[in-house]
DNA sequence: GAGTGGTCTAGACCACTGT
DNA sequence: CAGTGGTCTAGACCACTCC
């Protein structure tokens, strides 16, 4: 299997360190040609690679080398910016949208809410290392939390429910699959649309054991690792 | 995008209920053809369904929708066979080997071991609803557990510790990854090599706070969905 | 405008599966 | 044995990015 020499190839050159993180591989057609061999074999071998998470693509701008990967505790970790930080990554948030929006079937069953419920909307895109990572949605309950709907698109949400509410989750409720991209998260992160992203839904319940926000971050896999306890 | 409607078009047949549960898919050439295309489009579009976990593949004899998924807690469920059991799922699991192995340097500092420490390494395969689904590798210390190297390998490992030694587990130590299949589990499982598979690793710590097991389940993706608590 | 990946065509031969 | 997926060739045009 051509291919799989092809991707041994340049995971050795990873590994040794000629291709250092975040260096773009040359292109496909260069590539192809250096291996003998036509692109489709040789994207492949690409898809392969991608797969254990060595390198990763934006579309239409070329193939990049992985770096490490964010340690990830769903369960405690409620506040994705404090997980930046603790492993001392550059990262930065950007409001993608803030709506009150009437609360998706699924949204309203997983926080329990009756019908007809509203909830506030946040939307961001998280860029790790100078890297579109993530899109992030989350989910607040109107009812519970009075003065929400005036908050600012840029606020943490996980913040002020912390500052104005008193709301501090020491447990989450987690889902953990793996799922292709929607359109919005393609186009915002600038991957092929359908590509892979880690799919992490979290429900945090407050002491009176009540759910009172649901955030769903999908980060491209090769960029976290999820370990619990 | 061509792919894309053909994608969309299959997965309404499923959707639908045209094609069931376990069901075979026409041959890649016999779907080329019925959409008027080549099979390498055709392949993209199969590719992408089978990444949102609606269809799967084996090795050289075909795609076949995929069944409903088996949910999963790695935090509390440590004995595999129960979680298949209290979904009413068929499963069946079968001995690969048993052995008493020097530790793996990854296995030894996951439960703390000191230098040239043995442990019983049983490897299995899961076969659910038919399907070969997973591959399953346990690692005991033998220090802890002296009859341990007499166990019949095809066992419950899991049951075992917990009759003779008492040893259960409340609570694991979980890491959840994607990662490509390797020859043994491509082999195995009948999927082709470097496919993508849901890798699970629990470490199971007793009372006494010591890691006494560590196990991988190397699944198919669209087999499991993880939910913690 | 040159270069990139995204998508597609129309074939081919091989190794393996199922009968 | 016929049929299947696995792999590969040698091109093509398009939409987009980057300079």
């Amino acid at each position: 299997m051509q291919y799989l020499m092809i991707k041994d190839a340049i995971e050795e050159q990873i590994e040794s360190g000629m291709l250092k993180s975040g260096h773009k591989l040359p292109s496909e057609r260069v590539l192809a040609e250096s291996f003998s061999t036509t692109r489709i074999t040789l994207r492949e071998a690409l898809n392969h690679l991608a797969l254990s998470g060595k390198v990763y693509k934006e579309e239409r701008r070329g193939w990049f080398v992985s770096t490490d990967t964010l340690s990830f505790n769903p369960v405690t970790d409620t506040d994705f910016a404090k997980v930046c930080q603790k492993q001392k990554w550059h990262y930065a948030v950007s409001s993608i949208s803030a709506q009150r929006v009437l609360a998706p079937k699924e949204i309203a069953e997983t926080l329990q809410l009756p019908p007809f419920s509203y909830v506030i909307m946040q939307t961001k895109l998280w860029t790790i290392e100078g890297r579109k990572a993530a899109v992030q949605y989350q989910y607040a309950p109107e009812k519970q939390f009075s003065s929400i709907a005036m908050i600012d698109e840029d606020a943490n949400l996980t913040e002020y429910l912390k500052v104005h509410y008193l709301c501090e989750s020491q447990k989450n409720r987690v889902k953990v699959e793996v799922a292709p991209a929607t359109e919005l998260e393609s186009s915002t992160l600038n991957i092929s649309s359908g590509s892979m992203l880690m799919s992490i839904t979290q429900t945090a319940i407050n002491n009176q054991n009540i759910s009172y926000l649901l955030q769903v971050l999908r980060i491209s896999h090769d960029l976290v690792t999820i370990e619990i306890e």
